[in-house]
DNA sequence: CGGCATCCCTGGGAGC
DNA sequence: TGCTCCCAGGGATGCC
């Protein structure tokens, strides 16, 4: 599921619940996710108190009272569940988190993932800009950072695509497939369009197009799609905004044309090829 | 170095 | 209904 906006929203839906909760236990089923998870995970978490999580890319990071910091990353199919204690785990639950809230509410926090592409480590405060995921990260879209000479820098003696460049954690950090597709149709730019044929206005549309794309996306709880949930079980609305992603059977809503499907580095990309250019 | 293919893993939907 | 095939929102790695 999650892109930007999911992750957001996962991170949202977890500060009203963790914010200066106590970690009563930890429960880990299977500890061979994207990566091994450390057994430190349930040593140093347990009995600390959370702080509020916050958003890094994809990465969701929770950090704790003893200066260590929780890392979440959702792969193609994670999600968080916050759920009552006493409900019984369900299939591909790997990782459970129960807390006590300030207000002495018990809940289970669960990481859920059947794919087993995410991961989550736990590393110390000192550690965070170091980490080997981490520190690769380009710039967060929604930031002050990313401006038309960052971009331009960034893809300077590039002759990729525009979408690969969207979709490149290195530079921008958090846009995935949906995404790239939905900002390059606001953008009016064709997601083939070579980086090295793109013009001083068509940068300021690119950037402009992904603020607000991400920004709406997450106004709205993000993208439901392929069983994605909000950690709460709600909907994210996003789904109905989509104007071109998966929409390959219906047309272009401002010129008629059907929309394209095509596949860009692996990755299904969708865009109308009259009003893109 | 840049760009692309491949691989990790499971489930859901399409098509027969 | 049941089987097979293909595809999936991520990202590291290795090859050219």
């Amino acid at each position: 599921m999650p892109e930007l906006p999911e992750v957001e929203t996962v991170c949202l839906a977890l500060s009203e619940v963790l914010i200066n909760s106590k970690v009563k236990k930890i429960k880990i089923f299977r500890k061979d996710l994207r990566w091994k998870m450390k057994e430190n995970v349930k040593l140093y978490l347990e009995k600390d108190t959370l702080k509020k999580p916050y958003r890094r890319g994809k990465y969701i990071l929770i950090p704790t009272f003893k200066k260590n910091i929780l890392l979440i990353h959702l792969g193609m199919s994670g999600q968080i569940k916050i759920i009552d204690n006493k409900k019984n785990s369900s299939k591909h639950d790997h990782f459970k988190m129960i807390i006590e809230t300030s207000e002495k509410k018990i809940f289970s926090i669960i990481y859920n993932d059947p794919r087993r592409f995410g991961f989550i480590d736990l590393l110390h405060k000192t550690e965070i800009e170091n980490h080997f995921l981490l520190k690769k990260l380009g710039v967060e879209p929604l930031s002050k950072d990313f401006t038309i000479e960052y971009l331009k820098k960034k893809i300077r003696k590039k002759s990729t695509c525009i979408k690969n460049i969207l979709m490149d954690q290195a530079i921008i950090a958090g846009i995935g497939n949906i995404y790239a597709s939905e900002i390059l149709f606001r953008a009016k730019i064709s997601p083939l369009k070579r980086v090295d044929s793109l013009s001083q206005n068509n940068l300021n549309q690119i950037i402009y197009a992904t603020k607000y794309i991400l920004k709406d996306a997450i106004s709205v709880g993000g993208t439901s799609i392929r069983n994605h949930l909000q950690p709460d079980g709600k909907l994210g609305y996003f789904v109905q905004k989509l104007k071109v992603y998966g929409k390959t059977k219906e047309t272009c809503n401002e010129c008629n044309n059907f929309i394209t499907l095509k596949i860009i580095s692996g990755r299904s990309t969708f865009f109308c090829n009259i009003c893109q250019r």
